[in-house]
DNA sequence: CTGAAAGCGCTAACAG
DNA sequence: CTGTTAGCGCTTTCAG
């Protein structure tokens, strides 16, 4: 790779002069897309000149005048995560259809680096910013951004006085519930997530909701992390102590671990414990048997969070509606109907069910 | 929320009145971090300005002027694959750390959108780009970016005439291939990934190397697409007419749908049958038995490529040396020795070696 | 050690 | 329909 050509970044200005036009002129053509008042034969003089001289917008000298810079960002505790991954990319899609770039921010799970990251971005004028808080979230940070008037919309989380986009973990967690005791289950133990994040205290209030109508009473209710460890560690705990006949975890993550914990248990599932998760997370789909589990949308909702924030950058001035997605009980081979448990004939039961679609990783071109 | 305070936002003059000195002099606090000859009250002074008026430099015009964004961006096939967004957390983490931020594409999996996406990285005026090609690479997108002066450095990926920054695929693969001989496997069947990936083609090649040390030739050579359905299918037709007492699969996806055709084959692994993968992605420790197979340190190809990606930006001229990141190789369960495949005691035979490490995702606060 | 002044490249009134 | 003009907010010589 040797030296590059040292000519010069071509301006607005050399387009204009080639193009024997006036800047403002070019400047027409870069913005108004639409058939906008002006002859074909400028326009296209224009668009040759531009071509010929490969020229583009200097964004900052843009940015500055429009004092808008079409990034949004969006801050994650952990981008490595499949839930934040996809929303990651349902929000690059969808700002990307609209015109906006996407900052990405990785809080790694620290409420200081959420506070730097949150510090950064606002050095970065990005126009807006889609957060997903790190447990309780950071209000005095939010209230800078606020004061900045940097609109701000959360996912999958919900903050006071903050839209956000979610979906309906209550009503997709009461819907399992009752399912559960559909299926004969009468000693159901309840693993959450902490107690610091609303998801995971809607999935734990529609639980024992749903529960309620049925009449059962949960056995046990724990806290987890919502990490694989956490599943197994308080899935051996729960099973050893508790004699449920199913298991339910606030996600899929323990909910596996759970699955794991059953089988070094000696447990069979689903003929001696029901189990069940919530996510649907892809990799649900490579672990056997099948999770019974709730479908969160997480690309919509990362494509609803950054329509939402778009909407509050041009509307610039208040709050859009909160957004709750359906979500969608999914229902795997990891629960079974009480008949089945006693007769424990080995047919995977869960094929009675309405069978899960086949949702693993299109993994394409994967390293 | 009500409406915002339309209190118009400090620009530098604001500051450098109230603190009752010329704006050269604030600017010079701004970025001459380091005890810049300047005294220390005319630089207090200007920080409680700054403070008192809640100042943010406004970034267009700063970028303007020093003609940098400080933008990286970092251009995948599918941010929600596990070795993309893991490669995403590092590019960040190594990014942030140098001051600069990253913008994330996803062309899902489609050139078409990569070429868009590069147009539009191009109008945004990033500082350099990170590039996962999709298949084979559009020579001209990138030569337009390297004519723009824009740097681009290749992750995972090999393309002739940019610095890359990848894993020692044939390494790796080579020391799989050896270690499966060293088991005793005569009959080895390979299903690797796409030919146009050059990730894949170095895997097999490695491979084949390691089997040929070994005194072996593979009893088939097929091409899957690196999805878990290809492994699956593939998995199935190679398991039927070849006869092989080992399948070793180009990444852990087919892998994993190598061991559910195997299941469905009827086929024990590792008792009848040796899997292994390649990539030691997140998912794989859930899936039972633990495949054996070669990490990949996607994290640290992140990190690498950003790093490399900002030297580029600094020196601005010339390439940097290639980078190839050391491989690991990963004993699980879905391999053993002869010996224990004879005996077909049962005995989880992976537990002799070095046992796989707990690597299960950190899931935390997940959704 | 600090200030004055000259733009960076572009957009958006405002005139023709 | 097109050109002129006035900055956007900041960094950076160049002089004190």
């Amino acid at each position: 790779m040797g030296s590059r050509k040292p000519r010069k970044r071509a301006t607005i200005s050399d387009v204009a002069l080639l193009a024997g036009v006036s800047i403002s002129t070019v400047s027409r053509v870069i913005n108004h897309e639409d058939p906008s008042q002006m002859r074909d034969v400028t326009r296209d003089r224009v668009l040759d000149a531009m071509a010929a001289l490969d020229y583009t917008p200097v964004k900052a000298a843009r940015d500055l005048r429009r004092r808008r810079t079409h990034v949004l960002a969006l801050l994650v505790p952990d981008i490595s995560n499949p839930f934040f991954s996809l929303l990651a990319r349902g929000v690059e899609a969808a700002g990307f259809r609209v015109g906006y770039s996407t900052l990405i921010c990785d809080s790694n799970n620290s409420k200081d680096e959420e506070r730097q990251h949150m510090s950064a971005l606002l050095r970065q004028n990005v126009d807006g910013v889609i957060l997903v808080p790190v447990g309780r979230p950071d209000l005095a940070g939010l209230e800078r951004m606020e004061r900045s008037e940097v609109p701000v919309v959360t996912a999958d989380r919900r903050i006071p006085g903050i839209p956000h986009v979610e979906a309906d973990n209550a009503g997709g967690s009461r819907e399992l519930a009752k399912r559960l005791v559909a299926l004969g289950h009468r000693q159901v133990a309840y693993l959450g997530g902490p107690e610091d994040v609303s998801t995971a205290e809607d999935r734990l209030q529609g639980f024992l909701d749903g529960l309620a109508e049925g009449g059962v009473a949960p056995v046990a209710v724990r806290r987890g992390d919502f990490t694989y460890d956490s599943g197994v560690s308080l899935g051996t705990e729960i099973l050893r102590d508790e004699h449920p006949d199913a298991v339910v975890a606030g996600n899929d993550l323990m909910a596996i671990g759970v699955l794991h914990a059953a089988a070094a248990a000696g447990r069979r599932v689903p003929e001696d414990l029901g189990v069940a998760g919530f996510d649907d997370i892809q990799w649900a789909a490579l672990v056997r048997p099948r999770l019974t589990t709730v479908r969160v949308p997480f690309l919509e909702i990362g494509q609803c969070s950054a329509r939402a924030l778009v909407a509050r950058i041009m509307s610039y001035d208040d709050a859009v509606e909160p957004t709750c997605l359906p979500v969608s009980l999914v229902i795997g081979d990891s629960t079974c109907a009480a008949r089945a448990r006693e007769d424990a004939t080995g047919v995977s039961p869960g094929e009675r069910f309405r069978k899960r679609g086949d949702r693993t990783s299109r993994g394409g071109s994967g390293a």
